[in-house]
DNA sequence: TATATTTGCATCGTGTACGATATAATTCAA
DNA sequence: TTGAATTATATCGTACACGATGCAAATATA
C-alpha cells in the first residue's frame, strides 16, 4: 500500500469531484434557461462580447474545436446562436447571439447569486474563495505552460 | 453587461478548467499503464482495499452506477478487474483485482511524484496546496449536503 | 405468505471532452 | 505563380457523466 496512491492524498481527485458537484449544483438553475453548464460558459463569453470566432471562444474557455463545434451546432439548433462561415477569412466561423440568446442574459444574471448565497454561513468565507481562485489561477497557469512545452 | 456574469468572476469555471488541465497532465503518465484518469481512480480505490461492491466504489468516488458500470465493464475487458455477481445478496456485484490489476500498482506508484515534482519552484508551495485541498474538502462537503437536501 | 416497496445494479439517450484525422482556405517558398 | 506548409474548423471514434428508466433480488407490510 503506497501512501502516495491513497485517494485522500490526491489533489486532482478533489478538484475533479468539486468540479462535478459544482456543475451538478448549476444544473437546476440552468435547466430553466435550456442551458448545460458548458453552454452557459459559451454564453458568458458571447455576452461579454458578441460576434466572436470559434477560435476566440476556444481560447477563452481553453477548449478545442472538437468539443466546441458540436456544442455550437447544438446551440444553433436551439436558436441561441448563429454560425456564419467565411467573412474575411474563408476558414473562420463567426458565432453571433440571436435575439433569444441575448435575452437569456436577463434570466441568467440571477444564477451566480443563487450559488454564492448558498455559500453563506457554511464555514467558507469570501476570503477563502478568493484564495482558492488565486491558487487555481496559478495552478492553471503552470499546467498551461507545461502543456505548451509539449508541442 | 452584468459583472457577476463575467467569466473571470466565476469560481466554478476555474475549478472546471483546473480539473480538465490536471486530467490532461495525467494522460501521458497513465497511458503507458493503459488507464484513463477515472479508471486510475477506480484502481486506487481497489488498491486500498480489494474486493469491493460497485456501490462501495460509487460512494468513494461520488459517482453513480450509470458511470461506473460501463467503466468497470471496460476495465474487465482490459483484464484489470473481475466482476462477480451475487454472493450474499444477489443484487450486488463484487469487483476484484486481477493479477494484472494488482501488478499495475507497482508502475502506478511513480505517477503522483511525477506531477508533484512539476509543481516545484512554480510559486505554488506545499502549504498553498494544503490550503487548496482543505477548502475544496469543505466546498465539496457543502455541495454534498445541499445535494442530500434535494431528495 | 402474497403483494408492495425498496435496493443494487444495469441500460439507454444525450451531451460533453479529447486524440486523431480530414478538409478547405490561406500563406509561404522556390 | 504553382506546389508545399500552415491555419481554422469540422468530423470521427472512444470514454466519461448523468438523468431517466428497467429489472431482478431482497425486504417490508398487510
Amino acid at each position: 500500500m503506497y501512501e502516495q496512491l491513497r485517494l485522500d492524498n490526491q489533489l486532482c481527485f478533489r478538484i475533479y469531484t468539486a468540479s462535478r458537484l459544482l456543475t451538478q449544483a448549476y444544473r437546476p438553475l440552468l435547466e430553466p434557461l435550456g442551458l448545460t453548464y458548458p453552454q452557459y460558459l459559451v454564453m458568458m463569453v458571447l455576452w461579454e462580447k458578441d460576434n466572436q470566432l470559434v477560435g476566440d471562444i476556444c481560447q477563452r474557455l481553453r477548449l478545442d474545436t472538437n468539443t466546441l463545434t458540436p456544442m455550437l451546432q447544438r446551440m444553433e439548433k436551439e436558436g441561441l446562436v448563429i454560425r456564419t462561415r467565411g467573412i474575411a477569412d474563408g476558414r473562420q466561423t463567426l458565432v453571433s447571439l440571436t435575439r433569444k440568446g441575448h435575452h437569456l442574459e436577463e434570466q441568467a444574471k440571477e444564477v451566480p447569486s443563487c450559488l454564492t448565497r448558498g455559500m453563506q454561513d457554511t464555514g467558507v468565507g469570501p476570503e477563502d474563495l478568493q484564495r482558492l481562485a488565486a491558487t487555481l489561477d496559478t495552478l492553471t497557469g503552470i499546467l498551461e505552460t507545461k502543456k505548451e512545452g509539449q508541442h
